[in-house]
DNA sequence: CACGAATCTGACTGGCCGTCAGATTCTCCG
DNA sequence: CGGAGAATCTGACGGCCAGTCAGATTCGTG
């Protein structure tokens, strides 16, 4: 099923190598998140897995190439979210879907945040490989809401105002983004329990009405 | 008014260093703009200033320093953001006057793209001083926007569900972070006008209630 | 156990970082 | 106008990391 994992040279390579790729990834991943992207040193990838840079650029061009390969993973990581958006959403049971929705997408994100938000800049500044990934992500949970939006406007519950693609892509944005300032809102005593219940909040009334 | 400028080790700068520390800047946020945050190199920006590596050590420690003294200058561009915001919006003016914010914010963006993207990564990967820039320039606007908020709950226009500071973090996530989606999502179809709708419609439901 | 294929690595070149001692330019007084 | 001293700039260097390549090591198989 997946492509044959490949080294750079285009060989298909056996399970040796394959198990020597993977320590480098984890290695790689490891290392985002103790030091972040501005400190990740091939050499220290090789280090923590004990073998040689040599051996790193047979299997990635660069060290972005292996930041690419995790970003990948992230992605069949996210799409078990999907399964949470469909337009069965009702006034009566839209908190707790929305609660669940929610509360799944900020575990998906603590447990992948350094590598998304690597993902994220070097999208934002141009790299054609990650705009690839971080769409092909969004998009898996922007299509679910844009499809309950759609529904509420055809029904005349949400104003027409609301596009129904860019309002999937704002509320993703906003879910996504303020995840991201957990620890600094903690101080202004934002409890992560107080973010959840806003996002829910704000998820709840633009996608059914209020 | 403002601190004096000093050089790294601690001198007050005379006008001659002060333009070379400024034209030191500027080449800085040129090349960030052209060329993102990984590709940035001390040499480059001497280069482009057609003077020493030595020189930028003068009035830097170190690339991020030059970064981060760019990012502080960004906070008091937004600072008139916070004009737009106050308890006085209506049902009746809230478009027109969440337009006007949107559009500023847009501008203020547009404008400043490269140096807050950065400032937001080093923030998130956990440096102090990024962090501080960050909190200062975003609780700018969500300090206005929690006002208005409280004022909503208070009046029993919006649910009490809704943590005033929190949303007002939500908010501006949802904004700063769309923004970054505008050129992906143009390929969907979302222009940037659609983006601009979209949000004023959410801002005006979130805070007038709807 | 031997041999070809797969995998790994030592060693090297080139480039950038950050520092320091000394060269250059400016300021201002006599 | 001349020159001393302060301010500013820079050439040159050691150290570290990226990326390459030829050759060493390990594996699988008959």
């Amino acid at each position: 099923m997946p492509n044959k994992v490949r080294s750079v040279d285009g060989r298909v390579i056996g399970s040796r190598a394959q198990a020597t790729r993977r320590r480098l990834l984890d290695a790689t991943e490891k290392l985002l998140e103790e030091q972040g992207v501005f400190d990740l040193r091939v050499v220290d990838i090789t280090r923590e897995v004990g073998t040689s840079a040599a051996t790193f650029y047979q299997y990635f061009n660069d060290a972005d190439a292996a930041i690419l390969a995790l970003a990948e993973e992230a992605v069949d990581a996210e799409r078990p979210l999907v399964d949470h958006l469909h337009p069965a959403w009702t006034p009566d049971d839209v908190e707790s879907r929305a609660q669940a929705f929610v509360d799944a997408y900020m575990a998906y994100w603590d447990e992948h945040a350094a590598v998304l938000r690597i993902r994220n800049v070097k999208a934002e500044e141009g790299d054609r490989n990650f705009r690839a990934v971080r769409s092909q992500a969004n998009l898996l949970v922007i299509d679910g809401i844009q499809a309950m939006i759609a529904d509420g406007v055809a029904a005349g519950r949400l104003p027409r105002t609301l596009d129904p693609f860019t309002t999937g892509a704002a509320l993703v944005a906003m879910i996504e983004r303020l995840l991201g300032f957990q620890n600094e809102m903690s101080k202004r005593g934002s409890s992560r329990d107080s973010i959840r219940d806003t996002l829910v909040t704000l998820l709840s009334r633009t996608i059914v009405g209020s």
